[in-house]
DNA sequence: TATGACATGTAATCTGTTACATGATTAG
DNA sequence: CTAATCATGTAACAGATTACATGTCATA
């Protein structure tokens, strides 16, 4: 039960594998070439975060050296990792996701078609929303206390985050309805 | 000269101590209470913070007790701590800045009218417009390629960030509005 | 006198960054 | 042959989180 704590990159590795078994170099690669950017690409990163998915046995590792190919080890996915990763994905999105770590919840829906299918990720949208309005609203409200005390510039920084979470939010109306027309 | 990087909570409380001198217990209070609340609150964090930016004199800490009070420590900025503000808030912004640390560029414009005046805030603005635009194109194009790929809920995760980001360009014309409007 | 808020800190642990090290294979 | 790329890792260090430790002051 309760196993130690999985960081973003570790969700993000074990979303990496789930549809194809990789090396750590193919999800360097992944990193540093695609919109995943926001992650490491470092050695010095993925490789001891892979190290310890494998400790926790959800994934696991093969060396692959069919006749004379330099040494590569491919990861893929143990059914405790494929358990852990719907887990992850389903959690109901509280107030703390949405102020601490919007990044993930990004990658929890990301992946959440290819492993759960398109019920969850409607399900999630439905719970990213739900959480979403009361923070703009408390947002809105802190904005007007705002309004008389600090500098323009101040304010101004905090209209944009207020301005970045409503469009979030106009998002999450855009994204369930492009599930409705796929229907 | 090239003093060790100092991390986003350590200009945070640069740019929190330049109008006015607080204790870390101030600090905390702020980031938990306020709209910083990204920021961490806790005394792990923060009182060792301050520790550093002290040994490297950037802020200099005088224990108050005046009559028996109980022990306080307040921080005030020394002259190389403001220059050091000023000279991270000026720092032309890159690629790198949009890509890697957002919440650090928004850190440096709320700070920047207090600090430097209302005409480094709009140089700010530009500075970061002029960031934003051809990211903005980058990430239409990369969204092209994207388009037959991807499963629906990856290709909106997608759409998600690149909307964010156009919000906050938009937001930078908003916010030279205001300044335009202010003069 | 006991509780809770004020106020400051430390220690263990975890993760990430930076930089280095190693060696195989392929292209020029 | 040599340079670049493939591929994997390690070591030193910095910073954050969590939890704990300490003591003061006000108030009920």
């Amino acid at each position: 039960m309760s196993s130690p704590k999985i960081p973003s990159l570790g969700y993000a590795l074990l979303g990496l594998l789930q549809p194809k078994p990789a090396s750590g170099y193919d999800l360097r690669k992944i990193f540093s070439s695609t919109s995943m950017k926001t992650y490491s690409d470092s050695p010095g990163a993925i490789y001891p975060a892979l190290a310890r998915l494998e400790k926790q046995t959800l994934i696991r590792g093969t060396v692959e050296q069919g006749s004379g190919l330099r040494r590569r080890q491919v990861f893929r996915l143990t059914p405790k990792g494929v358990a852990e990763l719907k887990h992850w994905i389903v959690r109901p999105i509280t107030r703390e996701d949405v102020v601490h770590s919007q990044a993930e919840i990004m990658l929890r829906f990301a992946f959440s078609e290819q492993v759960l299918g398109a019920e969850a990720s409607v399900a999630l949208l439905k719970s990213f929303a739900a959480a979403l309005k009361p923070y703009v609203q408390a947002l809105h409200q802190e904005a007007q206390e705002l309004k008389s005390v600090a500098p323009l510039s101040g304010r101004l920084a905090f209209e944009a985050g207020l301005r970045g979470t409503e469009c979030l939010l106009q998002w999450t109306r855009f994204a369930m309805a492009a599930y409705e027309k796929e229907k």
